[in-house]
DNA sequence: TGTCTTATATGCAAGATGGATATATCTAGT
DNA sequence: ACTAGATATATCCATCTTGCATATAAGACA
């Protein structure tokens, strides 16, 4: 957009002033989903506030880095992941949200497949579910005991948020590969929607539905040493 | 939540440091249906940047005001509108979208009925779509004369941006009643649903789908003196 | 009283969905 | 070599939803 010689000086000479501002945060759900459950991503708090309590990898927003760069970077420097899709979820902005000043922050998800999220940095998580469809509301993040880790200031929502907005995005919107790996079958599949949703889906339903929303092409590969029939092996199909 | 008198001297004598932070700000994108399209409320700007353009409703946020009371007061202050149905849009992040510092911009949507939109403050303009279904992009905001508003910042993107999220939750969450009076015929749910999605809908379909999905509840009245046979009138059912 | 306009009711075809049944094909084990 | 076990794949059918057509109803107005 061309400015005006006016406007430009006008620019040049403007005072932003001295009015407090707030610190501007990211915060990353990463979720994969494997075994059946929604496993996402945690780090236990070094440092107060909520020392000893377990927190989403995230952090301040650079003074000239976007907030897609700056989930990035937190993604890179705690999950030493790369390359993911990446999407805004909500920012959360109530002024006691953090004890230490006014941190508005902006939740983002993440979504890999279970191989990515293995060779992820960070403590595993079980997600729990205690809602079902999009009710929404916080969820619980279980370590290998089943026991829930205590989760730091708004997380547990934070959390409830991403898996509300991925239960519903799924109808519609093939966040699913983001999940699965280069080539699954139909099993695979099946279960990254079971798992999201909570609730078993009817096979031959499910077959058809997705051979036939044209989403997915066969590879011509099929499965091999599974112990029964070999699936055959599709591919996200790519316009 | 609890803290250790440890955490709460940590808090005391926290020194939030000094590093340079955003300003931020909050949009709204105050939508109603009238005359089968989408209007919207812009504000001609009097001060640079972008002096002269157009711009939504917005401002800065209080360092100890949350998100929506920041979009209340705005409402409030710019559009004399009060007590609205109100949701997050997306954040709005990219380093240089002011020209003059750093401005990182939470967009909102409001959604209200005629009525209510001809009591606002503003300029009104009729949106127009330029892409069908939910693809997105910049939409444009015409005159009384079919010509479009010179849109400030990313305002038209924060626009598109509102004109696909609704589309895309209209289908699912009962949304459309924000845009319509507390009793309303049949057609004029209908022809809300029209404008939003820029198509015509199956008078006898819809019909059926909104009786049927048990959102509504007919009041027992009906119109009078419209000239032909009086429809009758609903509510949206409150559980 | 007739005409105009929109509302409302009913029926039907096409498609989507859920579910059952039958058959195919691989591995592991005897 | 054969069998058992497991899952894949194909076909069929009942049900539900949706789009569309047809028929009738009810008010305003000339």
């Amino acid at each position: 957009m061309a400015r005006s010689s006016e406007e430009l000086d006008f620019l040049r000479t403007y005072d932003p002033g001295s009015f407090e501002r707030p610190s501007v945060a990211v915060d990353v759900v990463l979720l994969t989903v494997r075994d059946g459950a929604m496993w996402t991503l945690l780090y236990q708090r070094t440092e107060h506030p909520d020392r000893g309590r377990y927190a989403l990898p995230g952090g301040f927003v650079g003074i000239e880095e976007s907030l897609e760069d700056a989930v990035a970077r937190q993604l890179k420097a705690k999950a030493a992941v790369e390359g993911v899709f990446v999407e805004q979820l909500y920012t959360f902005g109530a002024p006691d949200r953090d004890p230490r000043m006014r941190i508005i922050a902006a939740a983002h998800y993440a979504l890999v497949p279970a191989a990515v999220f293995d060779g992820a940095t960070g403590l595993q998580g079980r997600v729990r579910v205690p809602w079902e469809g999009e009710v929404g509301g916080p969820v619980e993040v279980l370590d290998g005991d089943g026991d829930p880790y205590p989760l730091a200031f708004d997380h547990a929502d934070m959390l409830g948020l991403a898996v509300q907005r991925i239960r519903g995005k799924l109808s519609y919107v093939p966040i699913a590969f983001e999940l699965l790996p280069a080539s699954f079958t139909l099993l695979e599949a099946r279960r990254v929607y079971e798992a999201i949703w909570g609730r078993d889906l009817n096979k031959d339903s499910f077959r058809k539905t997705l051979l036939g929303s044209g989403l997915i092409e066969a590879t011509g590969e099929r499965q091999s040493g599974v112990g029964h029939r070999p699936a055959a092996l599709y591919r996200r199909w790519e316009a």
